[in-house]
DNA sequence: TGACATTAGTGACGAATTGTTACTAATTCG
DNA sequence: CGAATTAGTAACAATTCGTCACTAATGTCA
């Protein structure tokens, strides 16, 4: 027994204001790329993360969706959150808090919402703190869930072919993988099943479409890994 | 090109009532514990996380340890978030957005905070549904990254014996290690070292400590591993 | 004291998985 | 047609993994 006040000691609670933050995700030629949009003239940079406030009885999610929508005129594939920010770090429309979520597209072809943009990760203009923090924090999540969550497949249209998908999982962990080595992994997982079209790229030989389609998996649970480590 | 306003629209910036709620979790024979605190009399429920609302200017990550310092008497081993919580579910505070921590704690001998007590996480009392999606979600987060961050070492003292270690991994996988083969991954692993001291635990022969201490590793990096899925 | 129970730790072998090389197949381009 | 290019696979070597069987060091108890 110690000598202290009665738990949990509640402070006032006070009023924050909140933003949802969206890393919009697409593979780009050779790299991922990050959708920003433009800011109001006055501000210290010139491009931010798509974001607003969540409406009143919105989720963050659904939240995230409509932010999503409205920079890139669609929704995404898929939604993750990466964190929530609450540092001092400033953000652009100087939100307390921010919850970061990162949002995954195929590559699209269809025009972009006036002002917003495509940038490559590699090589982003000036972002707010708070914003470059996220993209980093979304950057390093997507990197570390791609084997527990079906992040490449999101970064694809329905039907692709076995080298996209290679393609996306080289991207994502940044080195190169063996073809046959690859196949035969994704071969014994059942994440995929053959469609029986074909996509000719002009040349070369044709290549069969997949589609992603998760089949249960023999419980075949294997040892401990002591991996990735060095990452964190 | 769109018929759309300039983005993003900013909604009007709401104020929202924040908390951060904490699952401390610690090893107990044979089982997860999670710290809860006794509510005030009056709620819904007798229990709850220990909770608060950040200070003004405190981190995320700072309030978390204030708040389980508060219940637990001591700070933390290691503090992971596990997500932002905006939805309708009922928060023991009225929180508008909670955002959940998982605080990790070697078994303490010492004694609680009033108020605090220690729940296996297969026998919770009630708890608001809030609490109740955060504490589900701190446990699927943890064994989740079991093998991506040094979860396991932080449920330890800071010496222990490789039998104790295998047990926290056993009991945060759910399922029986065989024991050469968690040795000889480990071995490989570099994230661990002998002590020069044995603990003789009374009957059987006695055992060396080891301690933490993660090397830098050749970069062995392996092919991928679409593994997992079927946890998402 | 000596058999036995109990826990720690390791060697070694066969099975399974993985990395790699080298091949075959189907297409376009000239 | 043949060369270039991309897709897909068979097969072998190297490594890793699961398991069994053992040795080691202690306490217990007749």
């Amino acid at each position: 027994m110690r000598e202290r006040p009665p738990h949990p000691v509640k402070s006032v609670v006070r009023r924050t204001t909140l933003a949802v933050d969206v890393v919009v995700l697409s593979p780009q030629s050779d790299t991922l790329a990050a959708l920003l949009v433009r800011t109001a003239p006055g501000g210290r940079e010139r491009w931010s993360l798509p974001w607003d406030a969540p409406l009143p009885g919105e989720g963050l999610e659904d939240a995230a969706t409509r932010i999503t929508e409205g920079a890139l005129g669609a929704a995404p594939a898929l939604l993750e959150q990466v964190g929530a920010f609450a540092d001092t770090r400033r953000h652009p429309g100087d939100a307390d808090v921010s919850v970061g979520i990162v949002a995954l597209t195929p590559k699209v072809e269809a025009a972009l919402v006036a002002g917003a943009e495509w940038f490559s990760l590699v090589a982003l203009p000036a972002l707010s703190p708070r914003h470059r923090a996220i993209v980093d924090r979304a950057t390093t999540v997507v990197r570390q869930r791609v084997d527990q969550s079906p992040l490449a497949f999101r970064l694809l249209a329905p039907a692709f072919t076995l080298s996209d998908l290679q393609g996306i999982y080289e991207l994502l962990l940044g080195r190169p993988l063996h073809k046959a080595s690859f196949r035969r992994a994704l071969q014994a997982s059942y994440l995929v099943e053959p469609t029986d079209e074909w996509r000719s790229e002009g040349r070369g030989r044709p290549a069969q479409l997949f589609r992603y389609a998760p089949r249960k998996r023999r419980g075949a649970r294997r040892g401990v890994r002591f991996d990735l480590f060095t990452e964190g």
